[in-house]
RNA sequence: GCUUCCAUAGCUCAGCUGGAUAGAGCAACGCCCUUCUAAGGCGGAGGUCGAAGGUUCGAAUCCUUCUGGGAGCACCA
């Protein structure tokens, strides 16, 4: 049990003996910490019920406990109790903590299955920065549920399966490059895709990309390949199939960069076999109906998508609560986005049945799954008891409040990023005498720019400002593996043999109840899908750190017992911070 | 037009179920390296929480309206 729950329950008993609803009685951190560590306001909400003034009521819970040398109470008006908690309960909090495998985490009740899906990266499109959020928020969500205790999957779900293949193969085609593919010689498997690269790829999709809106044709065309790859007709399918094997290989090799790994790389594609099963169920539910040409499943409920009167002939119909039929198959019998997503899940649910499948997308797709969903839901697809979760973060602007581009307008490549922040931070090691440490610079670097990621409320656009993770000052990433690399070097030097944690100075009882909150934090960036609040935690548990290193020198400390104790500390700092580190997704370093 | 998200210090952002004097970081200013890594510490300064009403003992937080901005609104993913 956590301080906070033994503050609670002394609260808790208080309170009822004195005849009042304890049922709402919450305990927080304080947020006067100079007044107390915890705070408690019960006694305001509950003294209207009770006809009584707050504070007279705060007092007589506070007159109605028991002394115990752990808390002190005090009421205060206008009806607050303040709770103080003694150095030698936070010494103890911290000495079972530190030998605590989870290091006080609280774990889930009932461990869950959590499969999640994030990345995203498609196929035969270089990864830019729009491509960031998605693995760095999805990581860490994964990390997070993990060190909660449940299981996870992860799979980086690539877009390999819709009108980007069809437009990418066709502008390959005339172009030239698939000459081989389309004469004689009928042993696909054997022709290689010469002169096929990565460069070439990320040339030839942006072309066909832009094409496609000006030329209809063109499109068509498109979306007659598009087709062919979808029904495995040949040479289309292993043309597919060898762009595919080329880009995975850069895409695993991207995504490892920012520590994101996945348990499968599965594609879109890979749900190839469940989509006529899928679709089947729609249609023998007499869920799905036949609509300009589309197959199409109303998700509407009572309420919704309501068409607004036009006021003229030509006018569009607009609805009132839109929530369009979620289409799943396309005029021509073509699939979807839609139409993978719901094969995925069933997908998903034949091999592993999660107990809940979350998404990290960004927001303009929160219309989308919502669709998936209710389609999933509709169908039995998903079962009741499955929590489908669609995590939908806020697109990274630039300084202009516009979606970051380059001084000329272009995408910035998501290599070009981190071959940047790297640079910056070996210039940094440099000047501390570290050289010719590549790794350490990367994990430095994207150290930094993760963790500011990570910082912003996770549903929030957020300005991606390059100089500021390039700076690694203050509340960053560099900041947090630098507080650690201090202490592994008073810890190489100190010939520490074990000790006990004594909390004795202001400095160290912040550090303790820096450590209380971080492990709350776990909670809150769990239940929000947010990890924001585990990242300030984070922070503040290294600044308190830093103010006890800047106001007391450990390894001089002529008190043997009180040099141990400080070590013990320092120990159980560094662990802290490793912890929440590695749930963030960002590296800890030795020394920097 | 409809739906939805957002607006807090010069800048970038926190602010948990309504609570005490709204907090950080950056920038700027002043101190602190003969002592464990100065990517650090300490101090002051900086605010009509977009506007107006309302609910409440109490509102940045809840409700209404307005202003300004982003995103989405069927065969792209």
């Amino acid at each position: 049990m956590n301080i906070k729950d033994e503050i609670t329950k002394v609260l808790q008993d208080a309170a009822v003996a004195l005849g009042c609803e304890a049922e709402g009685l919450n305990v927080t951190f304080s947020n006067r910490p100079e007044l107390c560590d915890y705070q408690c306001n019960f006694a305001m909400i509950a003294a209207k019920k009770m006809g009584e003034k707050p504070f007279d009521l705060a007092e007589k819970i506070v007159k109605n406990i028991k002394k115990s040398a752990d808390f002190a109470f005090s009421a205060v008006m206008p009806g607050f109790i303040n709770v103080s908690v003694s150095d030698c309960a936070l010494s103890n909090f911290c000495n079972t903590i530190a030998a605590d495998k989870h290091l006080g985490v609280e774990q889930v009740a009932s461990p869950r299955l959590v499969f999640f899906d994030y990345g995203g990266a498609n196929v035969a499109k270089e990864l830019h920065v729009g491509h960031l959020r998605s693995p760095i928020v999805g990581e860490a969500l994964k990390r997070l549920h993990s060190a909660l205790g449940n299981k996870t999957l992860s799979d980086v779900h690539l877009g390999d399966y819709g009108l980007q293949m069809g437009l990418t193969i066709l502008q390959l085609k005339e172009d030239g490059h698939l000459d081989a593919f389309f004469g004689q010689n009928t042993d696909y498997e054997n022709i290689q895709l010469e002169n096929v690269t990565l460069d070439l790829l990320n040339e030839e999709y942006p072309k066909a990309s832009k094409r496609k809106d000006v030329d209809a044709d063109f499109k068509k065309q498109a979306d007659e390949f598009t087709l062919l790859i979808q029904k495995g007709q040949e040479p289309y399918r292993t043309i597919y199939k060898k762009i595919r094997e080329l880009s995975v290989v850069e895409i695993e090799k991207n995504y490892k960069l920012l520590n994101s790994d996945f348990d499968f790389y599965y594609g879109e594609s890979d749900a190839y076999p469940m989509i006529d099963t899928a679709i089947q169920l729609f249609v023998d539910n007499g869920l799905a109906r036949e609509s300009e040409g589309a197959l199409v499943v109303d998700v509407a409920r009572e309420g919704e998508h309501i068409p607004i009167p036009k006021k003229s002939e030509d006018e569009p119909q607009r609805y009132k609560n839109p929530m369009p039929p979620a289409i799943i198959k396309k005029y021509n019998g073509g699939d979807l986005y839609a139409t993978t997503d719901i094969a995925t899940i069933l997908m998903r649910n034949k091999e592993f049945a999660p107990d809940e499948i979350v998404y990290v997308t960004d927001n303009r797709q929160s219309g989308h799954f919502e669709q998936v969903f209710r389609c999933c839901k509709l169908a039995g697809i998903s079962p009741e008891t499955q929590k489908l979760t669609h995590v939908a973060f806020g697109t990274m602007n630039g300084k202009d409040g516009k979606p970051f581009k380059t001084r000329a307008g272009g995408t910035v490549k998501y290599k070009d990023i981190v071959n940047l922040l790297t640079e910056k931070a070996e210039e940094k090691l440099k000047s501390n005498g570290i050289v010719g440490d590549d790794e350490l610079a990367r994990k430095i670097g994207v150290g930094a720019m993760k963790f500011g990621d990570l910082s912003n409320t996770v549903a929030k656009d957020y300005v991606f400002d390059i100089d500021k993770f390039l700076a690694f000052d203050g509340k960053t990433g560099p900041y947090i593996q630098y507080t650690i690399a201090r202490i592994n070097s008073i810890l190489s030097k100190a010939n520490f043999e074990g000790g006990q944690v004594c909390v004795q100075t202001a400095e160290e009882r912040n550090i303790a109840l820096a450590i209380l909150k971080l492990n709350s934090a776990y909670q809150v960036a769990y239940d929000a899908y947010s990890l924001n609040a585990l990242c300030l935690a984070t922070f503040d548990l290294a600044s308190a750190f830093s103010t006890l290193y800047n106001n007391h020198k450990i390894l001089t400390e002529a008190n043997q017992n009180k040099k141990a104790g400080l070590l013990a500390m320092c120990v159980l700092v560094k662990n802290c911070l490793e912890k929440s580190l590695w749930t963030l997704g960002i590296d800890s370093v030795e020394k920097m």
